[in-house]
RNA sequence: GCACAAUUAGCUCAGUUGGUUAGAGCGCUCGCCUGACUUGCGAGAGGUCAUAGGUUCGAAUCCUAUAUUGUGCACCA
């Protein structure tokens, strides 16, 4: 009995070393998982991408809650045998990010990104968003959440930027991708455009006006921002209206000191009944304008730039921002008598989310992704649309939903989400600011538009060698064997096909000869080049050569002397020359544990701590061709990029398989895609969810996840958002210090269903801290009481115990069955309520006094009962709160059928 | 304005395809201290399931209307 016990369970004490153990174990990743046989290589899969949280600051209590029902959703499938995949990752978040950081920067030193060059800004805003996701990574541990961080991701990084490059080149290809100018939602404050979800309104009092052009127009129109009807260019009235004799007709006259030349038009979405029923087209400046202008063949005239300020006008309106014009144009009205009533109405304001600032409608030269056009759909493998058949996005997106292969839960958001797509307008999607993926386009002088380009290169490992065979290290290199031979000729048979144009190797012999196989077989006659860079471990002398520190054994990839870094270096320079130099279809001959390292680099593991020899070590066997496409900018000289930057949701809309290694066709896209779960907010169905349908089922050509089971928002204990200037913010990181990960993880799961938004009361979370205890308690008694059950033999249960075995046998199918369907929340309470209220207060109470008056059959009976008991309630409670239940479970005996991480042990079997 | 949702015990919420006396946690009241539980045990009070109609043998559950709250969309010149 482990003295711990004695006193009430201390989350604090607990839970850090705890997640230590199980981060150590490496089990967040399947791969792990397999190799150690505790998964079987063939399991089903179940996958979950973490909505990446954006790198803006810290993570709150909304994240906590994501991460409390991911995290058990991803533990309950482990448990349950499948090779189980929680994929890690952060949101650079764009706009969000520079925004926050640029006020920030104002704020501490007075400066602003015109301080600053591309460059220098970007990097100051990477750094602070580094710093920010180096928090919320260990916010996440903290949530004891059982991700797997050796496959970390970030939308910025370098691999997702191949992903990003690719994704715009085929859409641009298919037409889906393209520039225009049209009337965008320009973000004054923040000087970017921005898509029309990140709007939002407000709604304010403001004037209508209702006045003549001039004295030798008739007709009356009516305004609340008088000041753009410089910019007018049309009069729209409608076909049977007041103002129907009038059309065709054209006026030419002064207008607060500009020259306006209408038309007046007849157009149907003139409504007569309104206003004057007569509308002054504003092309520029207005979204409705600007489609009635398409109709009309109109004019386009900005009067209005980019800092809200007029371009054109009298005195007192030329160059003042649009408020100040209005009052100068009404005061200019009166003046001139033509002004006729003016009306307060309700109205809404477009704002930009991020940075609040106005959204003031313009004309700008954009790209667009195109939700309405047909194409050809180009993938064979989407249930219900074939190869060939003509559709839109919009109609993919309906698609996948309606069909049922994407289910939502709660159902009601269906509707909502098919309300959403139907009125869907092509996605604007670059944005002026610097922090994102640069538009992967280049112009030449003459304004021609380059995409990014593919150049693939293989690698292959050389031959097996007398060494490989007896390990005779001590001499400087040794010939290869007849199968290293034989495997040098197999990998030149699958090269054949490559059209190889130019071999490099490693300077060791064995390489070399491997390389002149190789050659010889696919009948390459150019040179075949050695590459210092592709050395391998200096055989002959290993003094000095440091290890892998993850790995066990020699990991053959150091040249003597080398540090780490310079390794790191090293494989950076190879990575950098392939782009940069190599020509396409170059062929690298090197070691294994070289070639390994440089695919665990190009996976994004940068650090010589996150390298394992394994990871990639399965692909060089028996002379395997390994290939790599890189996505590179185009080589030409004097191309100028794109200045924009992507929308961030660009980014995020691939995160379902460019975190998975796509476009490489890699076997995490073919084992853990489409992922099972994705647990986003309602907030953001349209802005991510949708996105990442339309990119999925275009680019992979399958549905991005199976089930979305949407959760709503959390909010303070008096059901009030959680907002910084109602400062009622509460930190996981104090509740946790307070109560202990497992109470808070129980209070954010238990009675919140699915869509619904919660209210979060500390009360509740103490509750579950007192359950943490109790079944603190329960372990002490049921493990004092047992010490000496023969924990190996077949158990003899008395009629009683067979009894209660039925009842948990019965509540364990149940909550199965729930976990199932997702209902987290119905089985958490239940297991809480049997735990508590039937395991300590009926049967241990019962078991008291079959202790002191039971025949010896019964009490043996009821010790193992109780023996069992505890474990299956340790598993089943293991998603809920994982920290309180590994803990008890490492303190216990276990018999020989059972594993010694509690995490990666079975579900109970029924 | 349109759409969607919510409305169940003092508070926060469950209530699966309509089927006995409507459940949980917290809180509250009373009692207890029992071989794990300084965070324990037992007992109890508390609900015309927003309101009004309807369907049905039977409604918290289905339908209609109303009210209140929330969210999304459109708010028009």
């Amino acid at each position: 009995m482990n003295e711990k016990f004695l006193s009430p369970y201390n989350p604090t004490d607990t839970e850090d070393k705890i997640y230590q153990m199980w981060e150590q174990s490496g089990f967040f990743n399947p791969d792990e998982m397999i190799k150690a046989g505790l998964t079987d290589a063939q399991a089903e899969t179940f996958s979950i991408v973490l909505p990446p949280p954006n790198v803006t600051g810290q993570l709150h209590l909304g994240h906590s809650f994501e991460d409390a029902t991911q995290d058990a959703m991803i533990r309950f499938h482990r448990m349950l045998g499948k090779r189980t995949l929680w994929m890690p990752g952060t949101d650079h978040a764009a706009i969000a990010t520079q925004s926050k950081f640029e006020k920030e920067l104002y704020k501490k030193e007075k400066k602003s990104r015109h301080d600053y060059s591309r460059e220098e800004f970007f990097s100051m805003i990477e750094e602070f968003a580094l710093s920010n996701q180096s928090t919320i990574l260990s916010q996440l541990r903290k949530m004891g959440a059982s991700l797997d961080w050796d496959r970390l991701c970030f939308t910025l990084d370098e691999q997702r930027k191949e992903a990003v490059f690719e994704a715009f080149k085929q859409m641009y290809e298919a037409g889906l991708v393209y520039r225009k100018e049209r009337v965008v939602n320009w973000d004054v404050k923040g000087q970017t455009t921005i898509s029309d979800d990140e709007i939002v309104r407000e709604d304010r009092i403001s004037t209508m006006y209702t006045f003549k052009y001039s004295h030798d127009c008739p007709i009356e129109i009516a305004s609340t921002r008088p000041e753009t009807k410089l910019g007018d260019t049309a009069i729209a009235v409608h076909p049977d209206g007041r103002w129907k004799s009038y059309i065709g007709k054209e006026y030419s006259f002064e207008f607060a000191g500009e020259s306006v030349t209408v038309t007046v038009i007849g157009d149907k979405d003139v409504d007569p009944e309104f206003g004057t029923g007569a509308l002054g087209v504003t092309p520029a400046h207005s979204f409705t304008d600007w489609d009635m202008a398409q109709r009309h063949d109109l004019p386009l005239k900005q009067i209005i730039n980019e800092y809200g300020k007029m371009m054109v006008g009298m005195e007192g309106v030329k160059g003042e921002k649009v408020e100040k014009a209005r009052e100068a144009v009404v005061a200019w009205l009166r003046d001139q008598k033509l002004f006729i009533d003016e009306e307060d109405v309700a109205q809404s304001i477009a704002t930009a989310e991020r940075t609040g600032g106005i959204i003031e409608p313009l004309p700008k030269m954009q790209w667009w992704i195109n939700v309405q056009s047909t194409f050809s759909y180009p993938h064979d493998s989407l249930k219900g649309i074939k190869k060939g058949q003509k559709v839109s996005l919009k109609d993919l997106m309906l698609h996948v939903v309606e069909s049922g292969q994407v289910t939502i839960m709660p159902e009601r958001f269906d509707k909502s989400y098919r309300h959403w797509i139907e009125n869907l307008r092509d996605w604007n999607i670059s944005r002026q600011i610097f922090f994102g993926h640069q538009v992967p386009v280049w112009y030449d002088k003459d304004g021609n538009l380059n995409l990014p380009e593919e150049k693939t290169v293989y690698f292959v490992r050389h031959g097996e060698s007398e060494d490989n065979v007896a390990q005779l290290f001590g001499r400087p290199d040794s010939p290869l064997t007849d199968l290293g031979r034989e495997q040098a000729r197999e990998s030149g048979k699958k090269l054949k096909s490559e059209e190889i144009t130019k071999i490099y190797t490693s300077p060791y012999p064995r390489a070399i000869e491997t390389a002149n196989i190789i050659a010889k077989e696919i009948g390459y006659q150019g040179e075949i080049a050695i590459l210092e860079d592709l050395h391998e471990i200096d055989q002959g002398n290993l003094a000095g050569t440091p290890l892998l520190p993850k790995n066990e054994r020699l990991p053959n990839v150091f040249k003597k002397g080398e540090s780490h870094k310079d390794f790191i270096a090293r494989i950076n320079r190879i990575k950098e020359f392939i782009k940069n130099e190599a020509e396409e279809n170059s062929l690298f001959v090197s070691h294994t544990g070289f070639s390994t390292c440089f695919f665990s680099v190009l996976n994004g593991k940068e650090s010589i701590e996150d390298l394992t020899y394994a990871d990639e070590h399965q692909h060089f066997q028996n002379g395997e061709v390994r290939s790599k496409t890189f996505i590179i900018e185009p080589k030409e000289n004097g191309l100028i990029q794109d200045e924009d930057t992507l929308d961030t949701w660009f980014s995020s809309g691939l995160w379902s398989f460019s975190t998975l290694g796509w476009p490489e066709k890699t076997k995490d896209l073919e084992d853990y895609h489409p992922t099972s779960l994705l647990n986003p907010g309602y907030e953001i169905l349209p802005l991510w969810v949708s996105r990442m349908i339309l990119f999925s089922t275009f680019l992979v050509g399958e549905i991005p996840f199976e089930t979305v089971y949407i959760h709503g928002m959390l909010r303070d204990k008096d059901g009030r958002k959680f907002s910084k200037s109602l400062n009622n913010g509460i930190d996981p990181l104090e509740v946790i210090d307070q109560y202990g990960t497992d109470a808070l993880r129980m209070a954010l799961i238990i009675g919140v269903t699915p869509g619904q938004d919660m209210s979060f009361d500390l009360q509740k979370v103490k509750a579950y801290s007192k359950f943490a205890n109790k079944l603190w308690n329960i372990a002490r008694f049921i493990i004092t009481e047992t010490e000496s059950v023969a924990i190996n033999n077949a158990p003899m249960y008395s009629s009683r115990d067979q009894e209660l075995l039925g009842q948990q046998k019965a509540l364990i199918e149940e909550i199965t069955k729930e976990m199932n369907e997702h209902k987290l929340y119905l089985v958490a309470e239940k297991l809480y309520h049997y735990v508590w209220h039937t395991l300590a207060d009926e049967i241990l109470e019962e078991s008291k006094t079959i202790f002191e008056t039971g025949s010896q059959e019964d009490i043996t009976s009821r010790r193992r009962f109780l023996y069992e008991t505890l474990l299956t309630m340790l598993k089943t409670l293991h998603p809920f709160m994982p920290f309180v239940t590994e803990e008890i479970w490492q303190s216990m005996q276990k018999p020989e059928s059972e594993r010694d991480i509690l995490m990666t042990s079975l579900w109970p079997i029924l």
